[in-house]
DNA sequence: AGATTATTTGTAACCGGTTACACTTTCTTT
DNA sequence: AAAGAAAGTGTAACCGGTTACAAATAATCT
């Protein structure tokens, strides 16, 4: 029973305070001229009357819905919860509000998220899955919306990125093998059609090509998924059980090998030496600990975020490319090893 | 350059078929008479003009936005960030647009988001949060807005409510604990504010309070996080060396436990046989593996949702209450002991 | 056949804000 | 003092849909 969407509007606040509506729009927006006097009326009026501007016809009449989306491939993988909660901290403090679109990296989920967000007036999006053509920037250019993109490098569509250094990471990552002994390293890749999988495969290679012992074969893929993980280790030691290293484009992935290993009865560090990539939280629950090449991944969301809405409220002018530095993070799952 | 936001509207749509705007939002919305060859003739005018309506004109004049928003305390918790997941999974296949709020557990923060959110006509909000008083829920009633809330049980607010059966599941832990021949078992308590805690702390004291050796300085607090977990084995194991049994209340504070155990070199399960609650993925990761009692966590969001947008399409009518079983997983942290 | 009911469609008000434009009043400037 | 600029405010159109109401036509009932 009762009303309901019984709201106050701005006419009634208007009507309380003696003034027209546009005056009172313009002491909420404070973009105009307004009399000392007069604001004060209106923001007493305002207080009285409990007011709140509503949200959706502010949208409807001037296009900006102070909303912005996050696509990311799968909110249940700790790396993109870690970078979610800095984006909604971040957004929230600026009163932005956050739509999470889960795309499994699917491009056709990827579109459809952006045909309906569009529809709803999104100001922004922070692009964190894989797919983002051309036309689909183009079309969101058209349609005013900012963008900001992770980990990829589209060529003309002018929006910010995000990235960290990958290929200096799994650099770093794999001259910390060699440098505690590791003779032969194999590398647990993510999926090629990811670019920082690829970066991370490229570093891999650009420090272990030129070694005695390489071998492409080495290079197995895990999916970026713990179970991905598990596979590719039992693969690997079948196949080749004289590897002493290993180095996973993820922790997921470090994660599933270690599993793995376990139950194979390979003992970490002792007889392989791990190193994950990413810096998650779960890379301090297993035993043992995994070292792994950390991403400042809280900064990335929350640098994103701050991107995006300075660029919707055109502080920031020219999109820009933002490279974090990456830290090998050295715990029990690598160990200096004895030269044989 | 070029227009921004030169969306084709129901006018556009409605002159290029010859017809009124009211005829095409019949169409669209398909809740009126309208004649077949007309409406073939707006559908061809859509397909042609390439219309698609807008969410936010739409929301103002129906107050309907189709999105839902949902109030957990942190994504970055495994356990709702599988709920998330379940919950945008759920609403995608409906049309619904699901909006993320971290509350930390911390009542301003909810209680500012539930004003923003009715400022946005939100239709339907699920509460996974602590605090919700009848006056916010009477609130949320006055504006419409339908409302599923987990773990909580308002007394008169109509609004349903999804939950696991937490004191049943604790019993089971424990008994199962009991079981394998575990004369002292300690058990780390999530927050007393938070329901599901109590109701947990409440299945280990029913199931232990009348034997002999019970001690209420078994019980000590971990604020169901990692870092609370391991705080509080390692006070227990202080006070107590004792403890050849922990319950914990989750599998955070089980996995941190686990930790504290490894370091203060107290084996799992040989000496002491741990057992969680919830199920999340970590569980999995931990070396020894964690017994824990599963709650069927994706099942809980996808049903919140789907109750969620029952209510808001009027299709269900009377709120409800859905207790949901839990499942004790059996796994290598726990190990039937020698009776000594 | 006349009355009643079901179909079909259009007009225009409305949702609750923003803002272009016009107009008045109050400084500044020369 | 006259002219131009700045300050202050209101009117009304507009954003892009939904929907109450009215009116016309077709179908069904006595």
């Amino acid at each position: 029973m009762g009303d309901i969407h019984n709201m106050t509007t701005i006419r009634d606040v208007a009507r309380q305070a003696g003034v027209s509506v546009a005056t009172v729009s313009r002491v909420i927006n404070g973009n105009s001229y307004v009399n000392k006097d007069t604001e004060s009326r209106v923001r007493e009026a305002i207080q009285v009357m409990d007011y709140e501007p509503n949200t959706v016809a502010r949208g409807l009449a001037s296009k900006k819905t102070g909303t912005i989306a996050v696509i990311l491939p799968d909110i249940m993988n700790p790396f993109f919860s870690e970078l979610a909660r800095a984006v909604e901290d971040t957004a929230r403090h600026h009163k932005f509000t956050v739509i999470f679109c889960n795309s499994d990296d699917q491009a056709p989920k990827e579109k459809l998220y952006i045909q309906v967000l569009q529809q709803r007036y999104i100001d922004g999006m922070i692009f964190a899955s894989n797919t983002l053509d051309e036309e689909d920037i183009q079309t969101m250019r058209g349609h005013g919306i900012s963008l900001v993109v992770l980990d990829r490098a589209p060529r003309r569509g002018n929006c910010s990125i995000i990235r960290s250094k990958n290929v200096e990471g799994a650099k770093t990552a794999v001259q910390h093998l060699l440098s505690l002994g590791c003779r032969k390293i194999a590398h647990i890749a993510g999926p090629e059609e990811l670019i920082t999988a690829q970066e991370r495969k490229q570093g891999y290679l650009d420090t272990i090509r030129h070694l005695k012992g390489f071998d492409p074969a080495l290079i197995v893929p895990g999916h970026f998924s713990i179970s991905g993980g598990i596979g590719a280790a039992q693969a690997l030691l079948e196949y080749h059980p004289d590897v002493d290293g290993i180095f996973a484009g993820n922790d997921l992935m470090a994660a599933g090998a270690l599993k793995a290993l376990h139950r194979m009865g390979v003992s970490v560090p002792e007889q392989v030496s791990l190193c994950g990539f990413d810096g998650v939280a779960i890379a301090e629950m297993t035993e043992p600990e995994l070292t792994t090449v950390a991403q400042p991944i809280y900064e990335m969301g929350a640098t994103a975020a701050k991107r995006l809405i300075g660029r919707i409220r055109g502080e920031t002018e020219e999109p820009s490319v933002t490279e974090l530095d990456v830290q090998l993070v050295e715990r029990d799952s690598t160990k200096r090893r004895v030269r044989r």
